[in-house]
DNA sequence: CATATATTATAAGCGTGCTCATCATTCAAG
DNA sequence: CTTGAATGATGAGCACGCTTATAATATATG
């Protein structure tokens, strides 16, 4: 294509970037009479599909660090979202289980995260929504996909690692 | 195929998370050598537009806080990217510059932004992309519209939501 | 002049991500 | 059993967003 890149491409990570953060925004604003984050939020998601889960379990789904597991599951302990609980067969791990107050918010959340869902997308039609999610679904595959080397040598040492 | 127009629709806040949360991280893998994160990126691109600007201005440009920009302008004054100088006109005033490393490694770091999008689009087609762009600048429209009252009473929401 | 208000920048402290380092426990080898 | 590696969780400290509060300066008004 030599019709430049500046139909907007340009801006594709300004726009995404301010998406997500008003997005994260607006449901915080709505969630915020709860206590709930939306970093707590995608946590309880997980723990709600299965119950027990361990933390390494978490980090390894949400795709974040172990350690950041850790205060997250701090933070919601302490403000009665989910318990800790030790495993008798290994007594490195926590099983992570849904408070009964997690349990009975759990629809009335994720409805509300609906209602942004559907605000955001006034005017945007059925068709172009769907294109929407399959454009963004490939492009999380896209940057999912290994490192193309920043430039200088890729085989640094974190080839067996993961 | 498809069983329901909300085919994706109710993972759209985990998909812009983990697209932006992505790119972010593809970005800064490429621009660590520089030493710049992609939010000093973002500011850059304001003070390399208009040398001089103040940090209000820079805050209400990028839509954070002016404390948001103190610090991120403190990091890339230490880290020599702009500099702060004083307006004579106005002691209360910090006007921002470019550095001269800063303007010479503009075009480099703007050119690897623009392979990061590249790379994510990759399998989307022209007329998709269109669509994606154009559907993410409604979503930021919408989202950028007035709140409707982070409190229990919501009385401009269309009612569509389930 | 004195004082009240607005504006600009910063300070303090928190949430959520990170890296690097540490501790406890499990497991594999000897 | 002892040693050592791997695994699960956490601590320390940093980046970058936030809210709330302050300091310094500018400006409007009595």
């Amino acid at each position: 294509m030599q019709l430049m890149v500046s139909d907007g491409i340009d801006r594709l990570g300004f726009l995404i970037h301010d998406v997500q953060r008003l997005m994260r925004k607006r449901f915080e604003a709505r969630a915020s009479g709860l206590g709930l984050s939306s970093a707590q939020w995608r946590l309880m998601v997980r723990v709600a599909k299965e119950e027990g889960i361990t933390q390494a379990r978490l980090a390894e789904l949400l795709e974040i660090e172990p350690i950041s597991v850790s205060r997250l599951v701090d933070r919601m302990e302490d403000s009665g979202w989910i318990e800790r609980r030790s495993d008798a067969a290994d007594r490195r791990v926590r099983m992570i289980f849904p408070t009964a107050k997690a349990s009975q918010a759990y629809a009335e959340i994720k409805s509300l995260a609906g209602e942004v869902y559907e605000e955001s997308l006034t005017g945007v039609s059925p068709q172009d929504r769907r294109v929407l999610i399959k454009a963004l679904e490939t492009m999380a595959r896209n940057l999912a996909d290994g490192e193309p080397a920043p430039g200088e040598k890729i085989e640094s040492a974190e080839g067996a690692a993961a």
